[in-house]
DNA sequence: ATTTTGACTTTGTAACTAAAAAAGTCAGAA
DNA sequence: TTCTGACTTTTTTAGTTACAAAGTCAAAAT
């Protein structure tokens, strides 16, 4: 297996076990398989990336890399404040839909990789600074008024994590049905009216 | 073993239970420990409770009971809508910290206890009550403007317990730390301000 | 010098098992 | 009607094994 250089060799290698890890799970996804998939050994896999969990977390931040170009494509797109926040309400439900087999939540909890707690909190900090953005922007334009965007943006995030997780009667789990999918929208959509009213006072 | 009436030796079984509940944990208090501080036989037991999921369901809604007997006189004594909001939420964290061992969400996931659905469906219902009754009541005071109140109060209910489980970094637990309650409630306060604003305009 | 690999070792996990503990039952006593 | 000792059944736990997958490395290939 030739390839210009190094970085080139490691895109492939995510790009096979992402297809993988989103068809059958990650933990359901051995490393024999995607070198199979590359036509290469699995000790080459190796050579690139130290064991399966630091494979897993650069899948992980490949998919957010995906998940921010949409969101933020969507949010230039936004006329206003109300309808940039809105928006982003189904592009994050097609985004869990999309990769929930990627075991996000598996990884979060897990202890052994230490890059992943600082992989996520930079995840979160630029969802809220998007946020944050959204809401100063509104406050620049006069839509809304807001003495501390970035608070509120935290809140808000965290808020509609809540949701997401409160709504999952069963286990912390990355599976969710349609119909659930369907639930949380509802919800996501009226908390974020009640956020936007309360930004217009 | 005797006591005037059924009744009554139901809630001494249940105050037995409570009580180990608490102190040890539900799964680990075993029927024959309940029997013997009630100085009774564990047959005794299964003759005012069919199984444990029924004693342990009944242990919940015992508790249920004194907190909603906390919440409405915390409620009846606040001067206004907002604060009581605000009271509510320490008056939330102290039960969660003090009945944290009677494992709630296990109960919650279970599917043998058919009853328990329905036990928690109304306990929301209720807690969802007096939220909207706070609300109205704000309204009718000219403090807040709703033209929804029973819909932001389940919203409400939602949002907060959301917050809650989205900041257990664990999987889904009853075990917190005190550190992690004083974080909650800083959220939970915020988003109480957010919800408050929202219902000014 | 960098990249790759086959053959290897180590680690984790699923499937059994046996023993213990706890749940749950019941005929009969109080 | 209430309670119990003696009983059976079910669940949990702790081990065990056997296999699959993770991970390593000296040497080969580029």
């Amino acid at each position: 297996m030739h390839t210009e250089n190094r970085d080139e060799m490691r895109e492939r290698i995510i790009e096979a076990a992402l297809k993988r890890f989103t068809h059958y799970g990650a933990s359901k996804t051995t490393m024999n398989e995607i070198a199979d998939d590359l036509h290469c050994s699995k000790a080459s896999l190796y050579y690139y990336f130290p064991d399966k969990h630091a494979l897993h977390l650069a899948v992980l931040e490949k998919a957010g890399e995906m998940y921010f170009q949409e969101i933020e494509q969507s949010t230039a797109e936004a006329p206003n404040a109300e309808a940039a926040l809105l928006d982003m309400i189904p592009v994050r439900q097609n985004f869990a839909r999309k990769f929930c087999r990627l075991e996000l939540f598996k990884v979060l909890k897990d202890k052994q990789l230490l890059n992943s707690d600082e992989t996520f909190r930079l995840a979160r900090e630029k969802e809220t600074a998007i946020v944050a953005g959204i809401i100063r922007k509104g406050v620049a334009g006069g839509e809304l008024v807001s003495d501390n965007p970035d608070q509120v943006a935290a809140l808000y995030i965290q808020s509609m994590i809540g949701l997401r997780l409160s709504l999952s009667t069963r286990e912390l789990t990355d599976e969710i049905s349609e119909e659930e999918f369907e639930t949380v929208r509802q919800w996501q959509v009226q908390l974020a009216d009640i956020f936007i009213k309360g930004l217009k006072s």
